[in-house]
Formats: structure tokens, sequence, C-alpha cells
DNA sequence: CTAGCCTTGAGC
DNA sequence: GCTCAAGGCTAG
């Protein structure tokens, strides 16, 4: 019993909770999920869920809904190929469910260590693909992590009271290093906590209630709220444009163009100028911060960063078309669905248009270099910064470009299932027109690479993944008591999801 | 369709 | 030659 805790967690499957059988596709899983994995991805299948797409998956209840096993399957890092759509092949040309090529660590930041397919195109048996230094890499850390625990005298309660049936999953922080830094939260070492993200899209958590309209109404409808934005979050552009026309200025190469669709043009206008952003959150986070006097100052403002970008979005979305017309109600569930996702599209860009490898680039404009982040931010952090740095440079070699990305921002404003929303005809119009729009777009100006579209609509799968392990991050945050007090983003993940 | 077991074969 | 992650096969 005593060494069972630390043995059963390297044998759970983080998609269902099974026994593991080895490395498959990337990480540690079940037998089982390596089969499904692969029948889902050989044989292009496409599933729908038919609940709200974040259904619960373990042993028992795996084969209910195949849609959300194999994106969970995503999220916790299997992968399909490489990180790039580099070799037109007949498994690229159709994946299953919009998957995107999981980029992974990016160890060592060798590309072509993940040019090799994990399902393979060509159905070859048997040999070795280029993840096998990475298996080996993860199995030292486990074994590291293994004996720093035992080291430290690593003192685990029994795990959950007696009666109770086994834990879910670790979450799945399996495959990063220990962080050397930054201390993970307590709840980690002091063992499980008692109910990690089981389920990954609408955490069902023992966690306080939000108000009656949820985080959301303050901004949508600030007399909702206890929150007043003018007080507590200044807005520039609180008051939409009046007068039509572009309410800001564009550089000249995204001035829109020829034979660029009307939605594209109208999204490129309700586009907000860097800068005024840019300006706004610098000033937001030099009013002192009400952190708590234990946590890391340079967290704290990331924090507040994040709110204060999440606000702008907010902002943005009022502002846009079709979503400006809807019922409040519609307008929560819709931003309730896709604030983590629209977050994570915002960093992504801002990467690409940065175009640096080794540095990221943030909303105040700051520069990080990568190796900062290895050092200063947790491993939890630091992988999900190099995992959103992988679809960086997808999207960079796709090239993305700006009426491109103001699409996908909008597609994804409005990826919920209408049948959650009272409005569906203007929902699936709109849905049908921004996917028209990018359709048009991509062929007549990348008319040289046939697939853009369907690229682009894979990465958008990254996207949400990426933004669900962000969100795991947040709850991981917020259970160490680590997220500084009031954060709007833990608020959103606290909201009542659809 | 699922999942357990089998076969294969590159890399160590 | 061994390992172990790929794909294949098949009963349930």
């Amino acid at each position: 019993m005593d060494y069972s805790y630390d043995e059963d967690l390297d044998e759970l499957c983080p998609v269902c909770g099974d026994k593991v059988s080895g490395y498959h596709y990337g990480l540690l899983t079940c037998e089982s999920c390596k089969g499904f994995f692969k029948r889902t991805v050989q044989n292009n299948k496409h599933y729908t869920c038919t609940e709200s797409q974040s259904c619960k998956i373990d042993k028992t209840q795996r084969k209910r809904c195949p849609f959300c096993r194999f994106q969970k399957c995503l999220t916790v890092g299997m992968r399909l190929e490489g990180a790039r759509p580099a070799r037109p092949g007949p498994l690229t040309a159709g994946r299953p469910q919009g998957a995107a090529g999981g980029p992974g660590r990016g160890a060592e930041g060798k590309a072509e260590q993940f040019l090799d397919p994990a399902v393979r195109a060509d159905r070859m048996r048997g040999g070795r693909n280029k993840f096998g230094p990475m298996y080996k890499r993860d199995r030292a850390l486990k074994q590291q992590k293994k004996a720093q625990i035992r080291a430290n005298g690593f003192k685990l309660e029994t795990g959950p009271p007696m009666g109770v049936p086994p834990p879910p999953p670790p979450p799945p922080d399996y495959m990063l290093p220990p962080s050397l830094h930054a201390p993970e939260p307590k709840a980690l070492v002091s063992g499980p906590p008692s109910g990690p993200l089981g389920d990954f899209g609408a955490p069902s958590l023992p966690m306080a209630v939000p108000g009656p309209h949820g985080p959301l109404a303050g901004y949508l409808y600030p007399a909702f709220s206890n929150r007043t934005i003018k007080s507590e979050y200044p807005e520039p552009y609180a008051s939409p444009p009046q007068q039509p026309g572009p309410p800001y200025s564009y550089p000249e190469p995204f001035s829109g163009g020829p034979n660029v669709p009307e939605l594209i043009l109208q999204l490129l206008q309700l586009e907000p100028e860097e800068d005024q952003v840019r300006a706004r959150i610098v000033g937001c986070l030099q009013e002192p911060a009400k952190s708590r006097p234990d946590q890391p100052a340079p967290f704290s403002l990331l924090c507040r960063m994040a709110d204060q970008t999440f606000i702008s979005i907010v902002d943005w979305a009022r502002r846009c078309m079709v979503f400006k017309e809807l019922e409040v109600a519609d307008q929560m569930t819709l931003l309730q669905n896709c604030w983590s996702e629209l977050l994570v599209l915002d960093h992504i860009y801002r990467q690409v248009q940065y175009g640096k490898e080794d540095s990221i680039l943030l909303v105040t404009g700051q520069e990080v270099e990568l190796s900062t982040v290895a050092v200063q931010a947790g491993s939890l952090l630091h992988s999900l910064v190099l995992r959103a740095q992988e679809l960086v440079l997808q999207l960079h070699a796709l090239q993305l470009d700006r009426q491109e990305f103001v699409c996908l921002k909008f597609l994804i404003l409005f990826s919920l299932d209408v049948k959650f929303l009272n409005n569906h005809s203007l929902v699936k119009d709109a849905q049908e027109k921004a996917n028209a729009a990018l359709l048009d777009y991509t062929l007549c100006h990348y008319p040289h690479c046939g697939d853009k579209f369907q690229q682009l609509l894979l990465c958008l799968v990254e996207v949400r993944a990426l933004s669900m392990q962000a969100k795991e991050y947040l709850y991981h945050k917020h259970l160490g008591n680590e997220m500084p007090r009031n954060n709007l983003l833990i608020e959103m993940l606290q909201a009542k999801q659809t």
C-alpha cells in the first residue's frame, strides 16, 4: 500500500483512468484508448456529441461518447502527427473531427522531431518513430520525480477515504518535469485534490457558485454586477462607435484589398487598434496591485494582464455584428463557451505577428524569452507556452493573415451548437456566413495552398485543446490558492457552462 | 465499434 | 537479439 500511490499515478490512462499499457501516440495511455485513437484517425471518423461536448470520460463511460473521448485524447496530448502540415499525404488530407497536429513540448526546439506521424499515413508496422527520445526523457523524469518524492519523505495520507471509488486520473501534468523554481500548489504535494478535473469542458467543481448572472453580467450589463466597469476597469472603447466607417485606421497590408468578403471587411473594422489596447492594459497594470502578500508579483501581474485582455475581448464581442443583436442570455452562453479559446487565439496571433521563435510577446508589449519562461514559470505554464508556440509555428507556416485571424475569432465566438441558444437562426446564419467567408477568402487569396481553409479549421481544434489545458492550469492554481483574489478568469471558470 | 492480444520492425 | 510502439486481427 505504501508505494501503490506513485505507481498508480503512472499506471492511469490520462484519458479514461484505465491501466496504461505503454506509450502510445505521444504519451502513456491504456490499450483501449490507443486503439480508439488509431481507429478514429485511420478511418477518418467524425463523431458528434449529443450532450454539451463535456461528457465525463472514464473507464466505464468511455464508450458512451466517442466525440468527447477523442477530444479528451487531443486535450491530454495524444498526437496524430508532427507539428507541421508538412507532407501532403493521404492522412493529412483528411483528418478526423477537425484534429490538428497536436504539438507537444517542442522539446529541444527540433521541429523535425515531430515530422514523423504518430498515426502513420502509410500504415507501416513495427519500427520506431521519433518520439523515442521523448518517451525516454519522460520516463527519466518520472523516475526522478518518484525519487524526489521518496527522498522528501513524501507522506501521503492514504488517499481518499475508504469506500470511495478510486480517484480519477491525475491531472495531465504527468508528462511534465517537476518545476524547479515555482513550487506547485500544495494540493499536489499533500495528496490529490478531492476532485481533479475529471471533465474538462465543464468543471463541475466544488467551487463557489457565481452570482445569478455570472461574471460576465458585469461586462455585458454593468448594472447587474457588483463590479462596475468604470471604477475598476476603465474602458477606452466602452461606447461603440456611433458613426459608420472604421473606428480606427489599419496598417496598409491589412486594409482589405480586392475580393475580401464583406463579413471579413466588417470584422477588420471592428478590430481595436493594438496600441490603444496596449496602452489601456499597461495603464491598468500600473495601478497598485491588490495581490496577496505571499504571491510573486510577476504572476499576479500576469493574471491581471489576462483579465484585462479578456475584458478587451468581451468589448470586441459586444461590438461584433450578430452578437450585439442577441439577447444577453445568448451572449453570455456564447462567451462562456469560448472565452478561453479567444484568449488563446489572441495570444497565438500576437506571436504569429511577432514572429520570434525563442521569445513571446505579451499584450503589454513586453518580450519574454522562452528560457526565462522555462526558469520562472512553473512546469505547467511552461508546457502550455511551448505547446502554444508549436501552433504559432504551424500558423506561421500557413501564413495566417489578419483577414483570416478576424474570421477565426468570429468563428470561435459562434462555435457553440445552436441548440444551447435561444436564437438558433441568427447564430446558425453567422456560423455559415463566417465559414463561407473564410473559404472564399482562402481560395481566392491562397489558391496555391489548396486546403488552407481546412488547415485553419484544424488549427481551431488545437486552440480548443490549448484552451482546455489553460483552464486546467487555472483550476490547478486556484486549488493551490495561488490565484489573485477577484480574478475574472477564475470566475469564468466557475461560471455555469451550458 | 470496442478492446485485448498478436505481429512487425527500426533503433538501441 | 531485445525492446516496445506502431498497425492488424477478431471475439464479443
